[in-house]
DNA sequence: TTTAGCACTCTCACCCTGCGAGTGCTAAAA
DNA sequence: TTTTAGCACTCGCAGGGTGAGAGTGCTAAA
């Protein structure tokens, strides 16, 4: 990568800086104007000349002022941004908001995510802390009409799974009663593999609902993260690059259907450490549809026991001083939360 | 309100019809080529200016073709439109669907949103099933770290609430255990007015969970249903009426918000029958938001008992011949797989 | 190496215009 | 009395032309 000069890196992060606030080209006139430059026009141009050729500036029409290319995006965030904390005004207004919340973790998760889509004025997502790898806690069988029964299911770490199973036969609470009270016991504390190695059940009832439970678990491990929360849609088709309906319903096609955005988040984070920020910018050349916007990640809760992944879409030209501490605050807050509410799980499981 | 000659009436439903198609205001020469009348298109003119009058028909501008008013859908809906049923074709194509789905509240709601908004083309909304008052059924407490408990209350019908608590002082699990076991044998099947009268509990912990309970009951028997799904909104923006993103972003908030949608849905179905479609046309002058849309809402499940909603939202400009049968054909289908599952609960509750 | 000057390019907003679609009215025909 | 043909009129819209404005690249001088 070729080096910058200091003036270089100026220019750049004054391109940067307008162009954000304006979504406008940026001219070189415009820029010695506004900014007062202790040099005309002209150098700024030929200077210009020198991003562009280098990769970090595009020219949008041979007669535009310059836009921030990807790579331009790209060197900012890693080599000109300083890493600044959130005001202290405004972490207090935030986490205010969460201490007064209902201790419900789908509160907390709404809250999350329309207090960072406000705060970011794009579209935020969060996904529910869970643990890695699921483990047994508790299970519960109700008996609801003749054959059907509800099966709740309590993990480690708070998560619960609730479905209706349809028996081959009627049977009692009493009955349904008796072999959760056997289940739990033998059961109790232990993940998916370690079920696998016991003998099965030799009870038909209790074969049959182990292998649910057995479901559960597993998919409890699999998927990123329970639920998928996210707010702001309206905000980031207010942006001019949206305007253009076409460009805006591939964005909200992502957030319906959800596999493409789970692969993301879970792709991208899974390497990640909590406590860091990703940027991903342009979908980085993999994710077609997010050519136009960057996507600021970050994970959250006790790292290899029960995590969980926030972050903020928005267009390429978004303001990342800005969103970078806002995100990396409110995963901080959400480790705070999982902390203080699973941190002694695993003292009773540790085998 | 003024009587429609036969001429009349069918010259109102082919606009209607052709509007439905094309978006485009409707020309008298039009209507007469393409569906071979027998008349001249002055004579069409003549009857096109009575619906004007009438105020069935608008004209965008003083020498367009004529686009159906408000009062002209609400017409077609009330008067001119048969009750069909859907093709037995796309009925086996959904049943089928939801019999092959896994039997979770959560499952079937998912696939309803999806079924119905890939049916009509619209944006669909599910309300999963609510107990009109709900009633305790069973109360699980399992302690995760110190002070935090957490708390999950199964009510009658398979709603299930779970929340985290901070208890003022830590107690063990078998304490907890036994708590929950007293409470279950009290509350067995009761409602938050039942539970009211009945003497408070002595002990402190099982006061303070006690009153959790019955907020929880409170809150269950009031919302207008529990979770709220929805799907296809992309549907929605494809069409021209929301090319103006200013248009589409009003509608789009409307689904972040919610309270509003929530609003409109209990106000609406809440004096309305099990199995009756409602058809509400352009907010009916009392959502502003929805000026240009159209709602199509029906309730399902056991009156009385276990309810939710189901609609469908699009530009007022929608096929309602083919949404109306999708909506009722769905709301019949959910209603069948609510009377499945929780049908037997009220004979054991009957005080 | 920097700067001033200048010619050139490209977009965008604006206006004008002609076409096509559709109407309303009137007078004649059924 | 109802229907129809004919005609003048209105309006939106797409297409083309134009001029202003912004910005560049190049060159020659400082």
């Amino acid at each position: 990568m070729p080096e910058l000069s200091e003036r270089q890196k100026m220019i750049l992060m004054l391109v940067l800086r307008d162009y954000t606030e304006s979504a406008q080209p940026i001219g070189s006139q415009h820029l010695v104007e506004r900014y007062h430059l202790d040099m005309s026009s002209a150098t700024v141009r030929n200077e210009m000349v020198a991003l562009t050729e280098m990769g970090y500036l595009r020219q949008p029409h041979p007669s535009a002022g310059r836009v921030p290319s990807e790579e331009g995006y790209r060197y900012f965030v890693s080599h000109l941004m300083h890493p600044t904390d959130l005001p202290e005004a405004v972490q207090h207004t935030i986490s205010h908001q969460f201490y007064q919340a209902r201790p419900e973790v789908e509160q907390w998760m709404t809250l999350a995510a329309s207090v960072l889509a406000h705060q970011s004025q794009a579209v935020s997502m969060v996904t529910a802390p869970h643990t890695e790898t699921a483990r047994f806690k508790h299970i519960e069988l109700i008996s609801t009409q003749g054959r059907q029964i509800l099966i709740v299911l309590v993990m480690l770490g708070g998560e619960v799974s609730q479905r209706i199973m349809t028996l081959t036969e009627p049977v009692t609470q009493e009955r349904l009663s008796d072999a959760a009270r056997r289940l739990n016991q033998v059961y109790q504390g232990r993940s998916v593999d370690e079920i696998g190695v016991l003998p099965a059940r030799t009870d038909a009832l209790e074969a049959e609902i182990s292998s649910i439970v057995m479901q559960d678990l597993r998919r409890a491990s699999e998927r990123t993260g329970g639920d998928f929360y996210y707010d702001g849609l309206t905000n980031v088709l207010a942006e001019p690059e949206f305007k253009e309906s076409q460009e805006a319903r591939r964005t909200l096609r992502l957030f319906e259907e959800r596999s493409t955005l789970q692969d993301l988040l879970t792709r991208t984070t899974q390497n990640s450490l909590v406590g860091g920020v990703q940027v991903l910018i342009g979908g980085e050349e993999l994710w077609q549809d997010l050519r136009q916007c960057s996507i600021v990640l970050a994970r959250y809760g006790i790292p290899g026991q029960v995590t969980g992944t926030l972050g903020v879409l928005g267009p390429m030209r978004m303001p990342y001083t800005r969103t970078i501490p806002t995100v990396r605050y409110i995963a901080g807050l959400l480790s705070e939360l999982v902390n203080d509410t699973f941190a002694g799980d695993q003292t009773d499981v540790q085998t």
